[in-house]
Parts: structure tokens; C-alpha cells; sequence
DNA sequence: GACTTTTGATACAGCTATGTCTAAAATGAT
DNA sequence: ATCATTTTAGACATAGCTGTATCAAAAGTC
């Protein structure tokens, strides 16, 4: 079995049982315990492994989205629609980050990204599209909250994966009420 | 100390570090380990009586709202107001609510209590004031990841506490888009 | 089929957390 | 101050998890 593959399910599991021993990890893969101590030689750096490789891969769909192109708000829908395969990896983050604490690298990345979200909200802001009188990071928050919460509800199976983009742009741009 | 003072320090404790040992709880809470065992015979006891405790708060919290009262966006906005304050609580709730699978009472309670939401967002949607083209069930969801993040970003001291309910509020109605 | 490599079950040692108990210390009541 | 009650530190036994090592079995290669 290929280490990624160990990862992404190593990832899902964690998110369903932040306990889960290392056996149940294994078990979870289809191999030995023996087995996923050779791809990780401790519980230590199979958990920071993870939290690099969701990252990572984070990091990398909002590479592919070209956050400079087209409006704004094409650049957000875009973000939304590469982020909600890899959910799993996204809510995975949220919870384990807290213990990114001491991992500058990763924090300082954390940063860069922030920033670049940053600048594309301002963007929007410059566009017209997205309003001035909230704070930019709690705009980043609503759209990250949205996503959180719309990915719980594909595992439930109470949204289909594809309806989810949209209903998370809608809601993040106009809201619930009729205004 | 009172079992509850102790309770909300457990959930405090927990919503930090969720690994967090008996020792860990009883340091935080200032007492001996033995003592903490006093009030919870054991971890699980403890776990369990936590997540009904923190339950208990929100329905109660939900209660003194009187959300058949005024418009159905008025007793929105209370539900957000009484809720922020005990957000560790809804945050613990959240974190802790899959492991109340084989918990039928509390399982049944909570669908009431979802019912009686559901309830409101289809008033405000008769009101004219909820939309009707998203889900009922969204609409919920929508502000739950809110208040979620509102109270991140307020243990972050991001966001000041008494500018929360009225954030979640223009957020979840209005969205962060200009339209 | 023969050989090599990989895998996994198993055993073991060490560590941590949990639950239980005891006796001394601390606290509260009078 | 005395007595009663509560709390705590520490000890102990146990269970579970982790990391390590061994060796037979399984899988892969030629």
C-alpha cells in the first residue's frame, strides 16, 4: 500500500475517533500495526506527517485555483469547489492545528496562505462584491465555517457533494434572509 | 468545590486539549485527582455527565428564548445571544456529541430540540424573512458554524464578545457579499 | 519452482492513565 | 482548642498503548 494512501485514511479515521490507537489506524488500512510502524516510526510523526500532508495538499488546490484570475468572487467559488473533495484533510486540520504549535514552518505557510486569502477578500472588497463593513478574516472564517459544516453534511449524506459549492456561495454571499 | 464549577472547568480543559488525562482535568480544576474521582466515579461517568450537562445548558438556554415569541428573526437573534456565553459549551457539545451514539435520551432530546428549530426557520420562512430555496436543515447548520466560529475567534480574542451576536446575526442573514 | 522481499502475528518491555485504597494533612464546625 | 469531615498525596494493580524485535507466512520476482 502506497504511504499516501495510509495517510488519507490514516486522516479519516482521525477525524471519525481522534483516539483511534495505532492498531485501529492499522486495521483501518488493511495492514499490520508491524506494517504502519515501518511507514511511520512513531505515533509522533505519523501524526505530524499527517498535518503536513493535509496542508499540503491544501496548500496545493489553492495553488491550482489562481486566486489572481478572473473576479474575485470566481476565484472564491473556485477555492470552495477544490477544497470540498479533500474535506476530510481540511476538517482534519482544523482539529489537529492546535498542536501545529511548534511547527514554525507550518505556521509561517499557515500565514502566507492567510495572507494571500486576505488579499483576494480585499479584492473583493476593491470589486464591490464583498462589503467593507465586516472584518476580512471573518469573511475567510464564514466561507471556512461554511465549508466545515457543509462537508459534515456530505458525510451525513443529508447534501450531495455536487449541490454543495453553490449552496456554500449563496449562503456565504447573501445569506439566509430575503434582505 | 461544586460539581459544576467543576463540570465547566472540565469542559474548558477539554475543549483545549480533548486528550487531556483525569490529572490534567483535576490540576485545571484545582483539586486532587482523588476528588475529581469523588464527583465522577469514572472517566466515562465523567465524559457522560459532561455531555449532558453541557446539553442541559443549551436546552435550557433554548427555553428561556421563548422562541414562539415575536418574529421568528427576533427569537433567532436571542437563541445567539444566550448562546454565546456558554459557547465552550457548544463547542465541547460538538466535539463530544458523536460519542453520545448509544445515549437514546439524550439522542431523542436533541431531535426535539432540532424539531423546535426546524419549527423557526420555517416560521421566518412563512414570515418572509427566511428564504425558502435552501434547506431548513442548511439554514440551522449555517448558524451553528457561525456561533461555532464566533467563539473561536473570541477565545482568540479576535472578536470582542459583546460584537458577536450581531456579526453572526448580519453575517447569517445578509452573507458577506454586497449583492 | 527457487529465491528474495515484504508483511503480519506475536511477544516483550516500558510507559501512561485509570480506578482503588490508605493514612496524613487540611478544612470546617462548634 | 477539639473533633469531625473532607481532601490530598502517594502507593498499588491493572489495562491499554507504544515501540521494538523475531520469525514464519505471504507475496513478488525471475
Amino acid at each position: 500500500m502506497e504511504r499516501d494512501a495510509i495517510q488519507d485514511i490514516a486522516i479519516k479515521t482521525l477525524i471519525t475517533n481522534n483516539g483511534a490507537s495505532m492498531h485501529d489506524i492499522a486495521v483501518a488500512a488493511g495492514i499490520g500495526r508491524t506494517t504502519l510502524h515501518r511507514y511511520f516510526a512513531s505515533r509522533d510523526d505519523m501524526l505530524r506527517a499527517l498535518l503536513l500532508s493535509a496542508f499540503q495538499d491544501i496548500e496545493q488546490a489553492m495553488t491550482e485555483c489562481q486566486i489572481e484570475t478572473g473576479t474575485a468572487l470566481e476565484a472564491l467559488e473556485r477555492i470552495i469547489t477544490v477544497l470540498m473533495p479533500i474535506g476530510h484533510r481540511f476538517t482534519f486540520l482544523l482539529g489537529a492545528w492546535p498542536f501545529a504549535e511548534d511547527n514554525k514552518e507550518l505556521k509561517s505557510r499557515e500565514l502566507r496562505l492567510l495572507y494571500q486569502l486576505e488579499g483576494l477578500v480585499q479584492r473583493g472588497q476593491k470589486e464591490k462584491s464583498l462589503r467593507t463593513d465586516l472584518p476580512v478574516r471573518w469573511i475567510i472564517d464564514t466561507m471556512t465555517a461554511l465549508l466545515f459544516m457543509a462537508w459534515q453534511r456530505i458525510s451525513d449524506g443529508y447534501i450531495a457533494p455536487r449541490d454543495a459549492s453553490k449552496l456554500i456561495m449563496t449562503t456565504l454571499l447573501t445569506g439566509v434572509g430575503t434582505h
